[in-house]
DNA sequence: CTGGGGAAGGGGCCC
DNA sequence: CGGGCCCCTTCCCCA
């Protein structure tokens, strides 16, 4: 019996000592464990510094040299009279496979029963891996007069980095919005500053996406398929920062470009457009300018929706801006002229001289901005003080305008501020400036902007001619070259010279006769 | 040289 | 969104 207890004894003593031992092994595992977490917790904080550190240190970069260059702008263009514009090339060799959209930019002005400025930080910015960034700015306003003539953008980390800071004014004279002089009453005006990185890492939204979003769905177009992405570019995991910072500073953000009243310098006419072959990219154009440039990253569109409407800019293209450059560029066909036209009107048309970007809030009907992204070909700027005749011409042509007058057409051109009904169909305008040309011919290697143009050229491989002449059997491809035939038969000759009574079947012939004969008059 | 005509590209509207 | 349609424009050729 005493043995069964001595032995029962030393059973549990024994059992007692391999269960501390389990215990201590168990406990040095997760000790282990514990300290190999925390060691990785510790380099992966580090890690966030240095990275914030590091982007901090580029958003100083960029926000100096914006910063110089802005300089550098107020000290050429105030001084100016005359607008001069330059364009190389603007579309030759814009070929989609060149075209590609690496990030992207958008502004958007929507009324809003809001003065609330909101702006987002940016979260990603990788400038050396080309690693794409879109830029979505939204403005909204209850009412784009009222908040037209001066409007602030404030940055929401305002406070935490005065780097970032910027400031955009829409109109002369300057009409002090800051949220100073303004009591939240009277907030109208909500603005966010989405920069969402091209990676599917991060994404910044801001609030008022949502809000867009459903503003875009009343637009008068339907749901774009693509509407959605324009806004949110990537389904990343999704960060909102808000707050009511100071007033910016003009020029200092280092992510994202906007109309400065510096930029945009009301009143004054100055425009020089220089648009050049990037070498990188072939023949692309590039409106380079120096108040933007280094501040934004790769782009890929931009939209502005300004009181209902929106205005969209599909755009990887170089843009640049030079304002030093005052010579003219060939290019054949319709935007040289309009480029010109502008030139010219600006002189004198105090309209158009308005159509800056700062007047387009104020004025409502038009839009215009500047962004200066850049991709890892070159700098962007995007400014659209252009082409303001375009309107003037499509009303000219049969009464077939674009033109914002139109409730109907909120969607602006963020170049040539003509306005059409839907999102598609400015996105599809938009190419007109971009150059993008995504339908090429497998047989002549013709690029075209629209999917039916390329069916159209097609047949002049195919040597499929359809419509036939009921008058001479003649053939074409085209049912408007038949018509146009048709008034050989019919001696029909709509077009007659205003100054000698000469008739002529096409405008063209007109025009060309009146440039022959009565270029004096 | 001028005008006529055809061919082709570009842009926008509409369905 | 694709495609038809229309208009504008330029280029080229020819009489």
């Amino acid at each position: 019996m005493a043995n069964c207890m001595v032995f029962h004894t030393q059973i549990a003593s024994i059992m007692e000592v391999l269960a501390n031992a389990a215990v201590a092994d168990i406990c040095k595992l997760v000790d282990d464990d514990y300290a190999v977490f925390r060691l990785e917790i510790t380099q992966s904080q580090k890690e966030n510094g240095a990275l914030r550190r590091k982007l901090q240190l580029l958003e100083m970069k960029v926000a100096r040299e914006r910063a110089e260059r802005t300089m550098m702008r107020e000290r050429i263009v105030p001084g100016s009279t005359t607008s001069s514009v330059k364009i190389l090339d603007r579309y030759r060799g814009m070929a989609s496979g060149e075209g590609h959209l690496t990030g992207g930019h958008r502004i958007s002005v929507k009324p809003a029963g809001h003065n609330t400025w909101r702006d987002d930080q940016p979260i990603t910015v990788d400038e050396g891996s080309g690693i794409s960034t879109q830029h979505v700015i939204m403005i909204e306003s209850a009412d784009a007069e009222a908040a037209g003539p001066g409007v602030k953008l404030e940055r929401s980390e305002g406070e935490d980095d005065p780097r970032h800071s910027r400031d955009i004014q829409t109109g002369a004279p300057p009409v002090a919005t800051d949220d100073s002089t303004i009591s939240p009453a009277q907030h109208r005006t909500r603005r966010s500053i989405t920069e969402v990185s091209g990676t599917p890492n991060t994404v910044l939204k801001s609030e008022t996406d949502t809000e867009t979003l459903m503003g875009l769905g009343q637009l008068g177009c339907p749901p774009a398929p693509r509407s959605e992405n324009l806004l949110y570019g990537n389904p990343s995991p999704v960060l909102s920062h808000q707050d009511s910072g100071d007033a910016l500073q003009t020029g200092n953000d280092p992510s994202c470009s906007y109309a400065t009243e510096t930029e945009m310098i009301p009143g004054d006419t100055s425009v020089d457009l220089d648009t050049q072959t990037n070498p990188m990219r072939g023949d692309w154009n590039r409106y380079s300018s120096s108040v933007y440039s280094e501040g934004c990253l790769n782009k890929k569109r931009e939209v502005i929706v300004l009181d209902d409407m929106i205005v969209k800019v599909e755009d990887d293209t170089p843009l640049t801006w030079n304002a030093n450059e005052t010579h003219l560029g060939g290019h054949s066909q319709g935007n040289i002229s309009d480029f010109l036209d502008y030139r010219e009107s600006s002189e004198t048309n105090s309209n158009v001289a308005t159509h800056s970007p700062l007047h387009a809030f104020r004025d409502h009907d038009t839009v215009s901005t500047s962004m200066g992204p850049s991709d890892s070909h070159g700098r962007v700027l995007f400014d659209q003080v252009l082409n303001s005749n375009d309107r003037a011409r499509a009303q000219a042509q049969g009464g077939r305008t674009t033109s914002g007058n139109s409730k109907e057409k909120r969607f602006l051109c963020m170049f040539c501020h003509k306005g059409f009904s839907c999102l598609q169909k400015v996105e599809s305008h938009q190419r007109v400036h971009t150059g993008e040309k995504s339908f090429s011919c497998t047989q002549c290697e013709k690029r075209f902007s629209h999917q039916h143009h390329l069916k159209r050229h097609q047949r002049v491989h195919t040597g499929e001619k359809p419509y036939s002449c009921p008058q001479c059997e003649k053939r074409f491809s085209r049912q408007d070259q038949l018509k146009m035939h048709l008034k050989v038969h019919t001696g029909e000759r709509p077009f007659a010279c205003t100054h000698c009574g000469k008739r002529f079947s096409e405008r063209s012939y007109l025009r060309t006769h009146q440039q022959k004969n009565h270029s004096t008059l």
